[in-house]
DNA sequence: CCAATAAAAGCACGATCGTTCGTACCGTTG
DNA sequence: CAACGGTACGAACGATCGTGCTTTTATTGG
């Protein structure tokens, strides 16, 4: 069989701890719980990953690869430069407010958690988030050559942090549309579009 | 004597608390390890406060406070308008920074740390946080009448957020040098100088 | 200085934590 | 049929969690 049962019931435990994930944070992830919640035993969800840290890594992962998917890649349909960022935007912020994971956005999340927590949890977000701000920097430059990218890349993670916070603490519903404006005058400046 | 024993203490606890919150986040706080750093007994430490519940929102409180004190108050020396804007914001990345607390800020954990989860601390959280978005818009409405002073506050607060985490997670040295760009793009969108 | 009160300690509780161990059951392979 | 690696189990480990009690120690007001 090409599927093993190991690795589908490994699948099933980090899709089910990314969910918790994106609830209360890749720290407060555990074995016991998890176990209660897949129905099996904890020995036996630990045995697939061998210690905590390995679980969290492998739920990590799974959300940055999740985000890439839902996120990123049907973006990559529209043409490249200023297409793609406006695509990517309300994209993005769907992402957010969570229609894939209960939590919403796990990796805002854990970029806030691990920022001071060195360790193999720290460098793969770090790497991964690395990556994805040459990711927009290539498309501003791709829109705009004169542009800054890595400005502009900061700028809109910014955007989409506002708008978390705004819509899920403060329950904004003109976050979305506050959002949009901040985005627009972002593009004006950068001269893109 | 007007300060007694009970109530230093109970400074002391929450002081090291703070510090540990900054770096951990509230949830991570435990009662045994804190009466560790403070050198008490775990019950002694836990009779001050009742529950850990309770502690937790001694600790927020204490957070909003020394934020209060910290970047607002010495800006408040400023005239209104676009020159408290103007002086909040270098005092705020300062914030950011963590000369005061070890970890950073840790309000900005809180809000990704609370934002989906109802309780006490939550609303506590937000209702310090809607009165600093009025305290900004207010702001904004003293420098430029016309413009929209939650949307400016929207994107401040974005602007911060980025700062933070490009500083604490990406350590790109340039951080302060974009978020001070930024600001200025802000600053001339809003029609505000 | 003494009694009242506040603060802290001591001890124990049930629960849960991550982890280890030995042991079954399974399908595959020789 | 025998041996095997992969998968999951139950039990138990020491540690720590938040939270009650009861008792001792410190501080305070009269």
């Amino acid at each position: 069989m090409a599927i093993s049962k190991g690795s589908t019931t490994r699948e099933r435990i980090v899709e089910a701890a990314l969910s918790r994930a994106s609830l209360e944070g890749l720290n407060a992830l555990s074995i016991g719980e998890l176990a209660q919640t897949v129905g099996m035993s904890k020995s036996g969800l630990f045995a697939h990953f061998g210690s905590k840290e390995a679980l969290q890594l492998a739920v990590l992962d799974a959300m940055l690869r999740r985000f890439g998917d839902t996120v990123w890649r049907p973006v990559k349909a529209a043409p490249r430069g200023a297409a793609r960022l406006k695509a990517l935007f309300p994209r993005w912020l769907d992402w957010i407010d969570g229609e894939e994971l209960p939590g919403g956005c796990p990796i805002q999340s854990a970029v806030v958690e691990l920022d001071d927590r060195p360790g193999p949890l720290r460098d793969a977000l770090h790497a991964s988030q690395t990556r994805w701000v040459e990711t927009i920097a290539r498309e501003v430059a791709n829109a705009q050559p004169e542009g800054d990218g890595d400005q502009f890349a900061f700028e809109l993670n910014g955007l989409v942090m506002a708008y978390a916070a705004s819509r899920k603490l403060l329950g904004d519903p003109r976050a979305r549309e506050r959002a949009e404006r901040a985005f627009a005058g972002l593009l004006a400046r950068f001269a893109i579009g």
